[in-house]
RNA sequence: GGGCGGAUAGCUCAGUUGGGAGAGCACUGGUUUUACAAGCCAGGGGUCACAGGUUCAAGCCCUGUUCCGCCUACCA
């Protein structure tokens, strides 16, 4: 008879089910950290910002369920544990939005002026700045949103003053006139790993500058960028380089503007490259502007922040660069300047925000001198003090730490921290204040200007592990929580972001924010390629969530997290993962409907009568614990996740709810039907709790169903392995008895009998101990098998037209007078041996050789010539089978 | 130019100190069975990129080669 339960559907619904837990679990308060000072009990990660202007995508989605995951387990396992959320200002970004909805108003930010300007950024702010941090709660995540912070808050910007203050007073930050890279379009300066470089076709233009004073001579320069031309102020070649000897010391006319330039020498010109003769633009190029510092040469800057050329530029003012170009190359064709065009590939910075083609530029900005904040940082991870998991990571982190450059903090943006920096309009003090100045200390002025700048928004981020938890004050959270557990991060952001953080944190912490820094992959479509908007290949985790729920989301995300840079993640998958739900669901529906009799408190655990299967269930599950733990303390989520996937559906699903059904099925409540109760019970409330941190509503769901105790599986204990649950005994009689149901479904298979087909089934074994086993448990092969008679025994003779199936020490004759066709019988049986026979061939060439003999380890010796016994052992039943046929 | 990573089943990838080549998906056949057809049962499919070396034993360690990614760099 088929068991129903109308209260409880047979499909999963998760719709049903999430708010009602993330509610719950909220009103528990149970994402709330506690103050405990006893610090190796807590646990702590801060979230990495998503920008306020963001909303979730699939990598956000993927980085905090791994995060969730270590929360909700080191929960389990009894740890105070903080998970401390917030988004991040993100100065272009952000400014970039108001900007184009006032522009929806025909204004510009200009048209506000800056302080109406930065009140309808707050204002924006306030509207939908909360639009990730909801997005976040729709996948369960358990962050202290008691402790949400924002980069801007007035805590973060007190220590973001305090830290540029210090720096600077330790001469740690410097004002300087320096070729950085320029944003036309965003109008400001960018750091350098803030460019992108993307490699292109282009053209290497040649150009002819005359010699001045001479008959016709000429020396030729090879650009890429042939309207910096109308920048340059000399011409410069390798000192050794004979070709232009005779030029040394000379003067050029530069083209179209006819300015005379010197040619001079230095030793950074490459003779080989081009003609060995280089233009010098100082205010343009990096190169360029170091040259002329040493050669002491003119700097003429022809652009505007715009990107259009300036009146230095002459009569090509106000173009727009690449629109120069064009009219500076159509003029020196038409004058006969230009000698010639190459097609040249090589790589064109591009902002990281916008994607416009960066500017070099001479400006005056603000720099953080690197090299003294990197040496710490880069010992504290030598030290093993900070660990990167994969540990690769840290050799990119090492590259870029021992090669660093000085930082350009200052942004020409008005939404961000204002630099804390004064400048007496009298007498041209600098006054840098942690309070706001309101006098001059050396000329008593009041005529004070603040810097119009604003700092790099990562400024801000680095200080995010302290400034989060209260520093600059001695606050019981950054008492209790720093140095913060684990960051967790992608690989795109190291430079930017995390080693940033382990600089300022050893800085002003004097310890390192974190102790290991585990970096996710990136996710990319079913065929490897990186999502994005423009190609259309993105999943959005919502609709995700919406059509399949969260826990599959989070399952999906976690087993796939493997130690490699790239994850494929498709729709295909995620169906999988809910298939997986829905296994779990339906598992839980029929212990639900098999425990409605069942009581916990009146099972006395010395009088249970465990089977079999039960001892084999426990040790399996007991294994699971052991390696899902594992994987979880190193941090392997696919591994973890796989792990409870395969023992969940392949072990307890697959064979233990079949064993266990005889016996819950009986009608008396029998000492055996309350085992059996007992432990389908155990099994499964132990499995939910592994479940529990990759698929929290599911498992809470269920768990509230089920007889339990306590009021959520979020706050149970994490399961624990014990020594005295492995059963190697029970799992090895086990495995015996399932080979022989796989045998004889395989025969069944082979021979197309449908399941539901009754047949004959003789069983011979050669063994005693065998034969004991099997005959004891021949109750499993009966659950799974349908049989009309079954004979165990020993001696047993084949009937006529039989199947056979042969296993160590044991036969299986299955007679199919009507169905069996001797020919495809005898096939069968002889790719069964080719098989054997040549496993058999590879065991006796290691064991017949003799330093195989005498070097390899005993254990493996013997277990080499055991399998070489039982393999000879089936060889042999096989051959006399098929004589059997052949007779 | 430098660095890092990768090459294992049709696809995407696991494979922890060297000792029986695995998973998911896809594919093929069977199947309405007292939880689940989003299920169950069974099956096919791999010279572990190539060439050497170390070893009794190599997907794994070493050397070289080819191809593919990514990061990085001032060759205009």
């Amino acid at each position: 008879m088929r068991k129903i339960n109308a209260e409880i559907p047979s499909v999963y619904n998760p719709k049903k089910v999430e708010e009602k837990w993330y509610k719950f679990w909220l009103e528990k308060d149970y994402f709330k950290a506690k103050h405990n000072h006893n610090k190796e009990n807590n646990f702590s990660i801060v979230i990495p910002p998503p920008n306020v202007t963001g909303s979730l995508h699939i990598g956000h989605a993927l980085n905090n369920t791994l995060q969730d995951i270590l929360i909700r387990w080191k929960k389990m396992e009894g740890y105070n544990t903080l998970w401390l959320p917030g988004t991040d200002h993100a100065g272009i970004a952000t400014q970039n939005v108001v900007e184009r909805e006032i522009a929806k108003e025909g204004k510009s930010r200009y048209d506000l002026g800056r302080e109406q300007f930065v009140e309808r950024v707050w204002e924006w702010k306030e509207k939908y700045g909360n639009n990730i941090i909801n997005q976040l709660k729709k996948l369960g995540f358990s962050c202290d949103w008691s402790r949400l912070r924002f980069t801007l808050d007035e805590g973060l910007s007190k220590a973001v003053r305090k830290v540029f203050i210090q720096l600077y007073k330790e001469g740690l930050i410097y004002r300087g006139n320096y070729v950085i890279n320029w944003c036309p379009r965003c109008q400001t300066a960018l750091a350098d790993i803030e460019v992108e470089s993307i490699e292109e076709d282009a053209n290497l233009y040649y150009i002819n500058y005359p010699i001045k004073d001479s008959k016709g001579e000429i020396i030729t320069v090879a650009t890429t960028r042939p309207e910096t031309m109308l920048g340059d102020t000399a011409v410069a070649v390798h000192p050794d380089d004979k070709r232009y000897k005779k030029f040394i010391g000379k003067t050029a006319i530069l083209p179209l503007m006819g300015r005379e330039i010197p040619i001079v020498t230095d030793s950074y010109v490459d003779p080989e490259f081009g003609t060995g003769a280089v233009k010098i633009t100082p205010a343009h190029d990096l190169n360029d502007f170091e040259l002329a510092k040493r050669q002491k040469l003119q700097v003429i800057n022809i652009l505007n922040n715009d990107g259009t050329m300036n009146e230095q530029a002459g009569n090509f003012k106000n173009l727009p660069v690449f629109k120069c170009r064009e009219r500076v190359l159509n003029e020196l064709r038409k004058k006969g300047f230009l000698n010639n065009i190459e097609d040249y590939k090589h790589s064109i910075g591009h902002c990281y925000r916008c994607g416009t083609i960066i500017e070099p530029y001479l400006s005056k900005q603000w720099f953080v001198k690197m090299k003294k904040i990197a040496e710490p940082a880069i010992l504290a991870v030598e030290e093993g003090r900070i660990e990167f998991t994969p540990s690769r990571w840290e050799k990119v982190y090492y590259d870029w730490m021992r090669n660093i450059k000085d930082w350009c903090i200052s942004r020409q943006l008005w939404w961000g921290h204002r630099i804390p920096v004064w400048y007496c309009q009298d007498c041209g003090e600098i006054i840098v204040e942690l309070e706001d100045p309101t006098i001059c200390k050396k000329c008593g002025s009041h005529n004070l200007l603040q810097d119009p700048d604003v700092l790099d928004t990562w400024f801000s981020s680095a200080l995010w592990p302290f400034s989060t938890l209260g520093w600059p004050e001695e606050s019981e959270d950054l008492k209790c929580f720093y140095p913060t557990s684990v960051l967790v991060t992608g690989f795109d952001i190291i430079f930017f972001w995390v080693a940033r953080m382990i600089m300022m944190g050893l800085k002003f912490c004097g310890d390192a924010p974190f102790k290991k820094v585990y970096i996710n992959p990136l996710i990319t479509d079913a065929e490897g390629r990186i999502m994005s908007k423009s190609k259309g290949n993105v999943i959005d985790p919502l609709t995700v969530v919406e059509e399949y729920g969260s826990d599959a989301l989070r399952i999906t995300l976690a087993s796939l997290t493997i130690q490699g840079n790239y994850i494929c993640l498709s729709e295909e998958r995620i169906k999988g993962f809910r298939n997986f739900a829905n296994k779990i669901w339906n598992v839980s529906r029929f212990s639900i409907m098999n425990l409605a009799d069942f009581n916990i408190d009146k099972i006395e655990k010395n009088k249970l009568k465990m089977t079999l299967a039960d001892k084999w269930i426990i040790s399996r599950l007991n294994e699971a614990i052991k390696k899902s733990t594992d994987y979880l303390n190193e941090y392997k989520f696919g591994e973890a996740a796989k792990t409870i996937y395969e023992f969940t559906w392949s072990e307890f699903c697959d064979w233990y709810i079949e064993f266990s059904k005889p016996k819950l099925y009986q009608e008396k409540d029998t000492i055996e039907k309350r085992t059996s109760q007992y432990i389908l019970w155990f099994v499964l409330e132990n499995t939910l709790k592994l479940l529990h941190p990759f698929m929290p509503f599911i498992t809470e769901e269920i768990w509230q169903k089920l007889p339990h105790k306590g009021e959520s599986i979020m706050v149970s204990p994490w399961p624990k392995y014990k020594e005295k649950y492995m059963n190697k005994d029970a799992e090895n009689k086990m495995e015996k008895i399932m080979s022989i149901i796989k045998t004889i479904r395989n025969i069944k298979s082979d021979m197309n009998i449908p399941y539901s087909k009754e047949i004959d089934l003789y069983l011979n074994v050669n063994e005693k101990y065998k034969l004991k086993l099997i005959e004891e448990n021949v109750n499993y092969i009966e659950t799974m098998i349908k049989t009309k008679s079954l004979e165990v025994g020993t001696g047993i003779k084949k009937p006529e037209y039989s199947a056979t199936g042969v296993l160590e020490g044991v036969e299986i004759f299955i007679p199919l007078k009507d169905i069996i066709n001797i020919s495809e019988e005898i096939a069968r049986l002889e790719k069964k041996l080719n098989k054997i026979n040549s496993e058999l061939n590879l065991i006796f060439k290691k064991i017949n050789n003799k330093d195989f003999l005498s070097r390899a380890p005993e254990e493996i010796v013997k277990k080499e010539r055991d399998k070489a016994d039982d393999l000879r052992d089936i060889k042999e039943r096989l051959e006399n089978n098929l004589k059997s046929f052949k007779r």
